[in-house]
DNA sequence: ATGACGTATCGGTGGTGGCCGAAGTGTCGC
DNA sequence: GCGACACTTCGGCCACCACCGATACGTCAT
């Protein structure tokens, strides 16, 4: 009973007082030593509760499959994503009802299927941030189709809305060559590159400041372990780019390739060469 | 059985070749629809292992309160820690050697203590950007301590190696008045500012450039809800004006203040008005 | 040595949650 | 209308794990 009483009464009296630095129990603390409890305040608001929430979200290997499929930026069905990680319908139901509680993600009703997307880039930014501090280096793909496709996926693909890939860390890099963006101090734009946007790609300036999402963010990529262009920046070149079909989606996949049109356009708008970025 | 056998089957069998889109069984799922199973790719490495791994060990209320409060930069007892987090000590242990055993944390034990600390920069900047996606703005502290100490906190305080709270995103947006900083851009540090620092300061282009990590990154603020410097010029900043004694602890804790010399200094060097900036 | 103290290990307990199948609800097509 | 289909809800099962107290193991002080 006693362990009983103490998790039960623990539970909800947790949540408002728990990392008070005040309000200790010196009864049951004091035998395990107050006296090393730390003088000063502690950190002020208590998050704990709220990242152990979102953490919580992506604690399940579904859930976490699920996020990372979403991360190509599309909408998929409910029944896609539970054949994609392969556990039941009403068993994928349940984890999609908690995802969008939880904000990672937001439904659209369409007749019987229910489409389910990232519910914004800061959700795309928050996935990429936590999987870019996973270590190990990505498996290597088994079989025929499978390396073929991995192959195409290395050699380009989008990132939720923007561009990645060797195709993607390739004009990262030819845009910092250029001087358009600032990589050695963080990652900028700089003047000649927001003018460029607006003269090259027809892109102004006010189109690149939307909201509270930065103009240019560095994403690190996981096939190359390098970063490349995101934000509003990103995500306008990529659409433009797709647009005036300098790349061509390749099936249904999330892969893109360079059309004969965008290597030429590309090679003259930033010297970028297909073949030394190991696109072809 | 029939499900006990199916878990137990699932676990291990999962984990090679879960999200794999080829190898699905057919039989089982043929009946919940095969044909809605999308034809492409899905993501090609597999991350959500072990990205669900790195999230189990934050969903817990316990570790998370453990990692933010390490957030502060500086080295925890294992008693202290239990008490903060107010469990038993043989809570807080083992809850220790999963952080630890995840990559997290690191430990240096001396004597009969066991101090931990963040595992790096690295850690801390997954854990600042995870806390950045956290939508509620912080509660109102309670009672006339912990309202004098949040608010010290909330004028300056250190936020893992460098400067958060008021003090810091004024300092960051004097430097961007300056032209010292791009924070219109993204996030870094211009010619100037790296001249700055080397003339300023006496820190040499080289100490900025540590590794793999960012000159310049923006992290943001929870009291502020704005980007301050972070990065390595961040942190370099932070040494300085410590050493300098222009900032300094107060107490124990994380919070610091401005002294009188560092005042001066700071209005000379980048016009930072301590009044304007809500320091006093 | 001895006792105090910080921490680790272990066994046990209760709650949480992921999973499924079966049955129910709404939508589409005939 | 009628099935087919996508999805949801429900009940039940099982595994996991956070928690504690008791105990054990080091280290430090006396």
């Amino acid at each position: 009973m006693t362990s009983a009483k103490r998790t039960s009464e623990r539970a909800p009296a947790a949540a408002p007082e728990r990392a008070e630095p005040r309000g200790w129990d010196p009864g049951r603390r004091a035998a395990a030593g107050t006296a090393s409890a730390r003088p000063g305040p502690p950190v002020a608001p208590d998050h704990s509760h709220e990242l152990s929430r979102l953490a919580a979200l992506l604690a399940d290997r579904t859930r976490a499959a699920f996020c990372l499929a979403l991360l190509d930026g599309r909408a998929w069905t409910a029944g896609e994503l539970a054949a994609y990680a392969r556990v039941a319908p009403s068993t994928a139901s349940e984890h999609l009802s908690r995802l969008i509680d939880g904000g990672l993600l937001v439904e659209r009703r369409q007749g019987r299927h229910r489409y389910v997307q990232l519910a914004g880039p800061r959700v795309a930014e928050l996935l990429e941030s936590v999987t870019a501090h996973l270590d190990p280096p990505a498996t290597a793909p088994r079989g025929l189709r499978a390396a073929t496709a991995s192959a195409a996926l290395a050699r380009g693909r989008t990132c939720y809305d923007h561009l990645a890939g060797r195709l993607g860390v390739a004009l990262t890099d030819a845009m910092a060559v250029r001087g358009l963006l600032d990589q050695d101090g963080g990652f900028a734009l700089t003047d000649t590159g927001r003018e460029w946007f607006e003269g090259a790609l027809g892109i102004p300036s006010d189109a690149l400041r939307a909201g509270r999402r930065p103009q240019a963010r560095g994403c690190l990529d996981w096939t190359e372990r390098r970063q490349h262009l995101a934000g509003t920046a990103g995500a306008r070149l990529c659409e433009r780019l797709l647009e005036r079909r300098w790349i061509r989606r390749i099936g249904t996949g999330r892969a893109v390739r360079l059309t004969p049109e965008g290597t030429t356009a590309l090679r003259e708008l930033l010297g970028l060469d297909e073949e030394a970025a190991g696109l072809v």
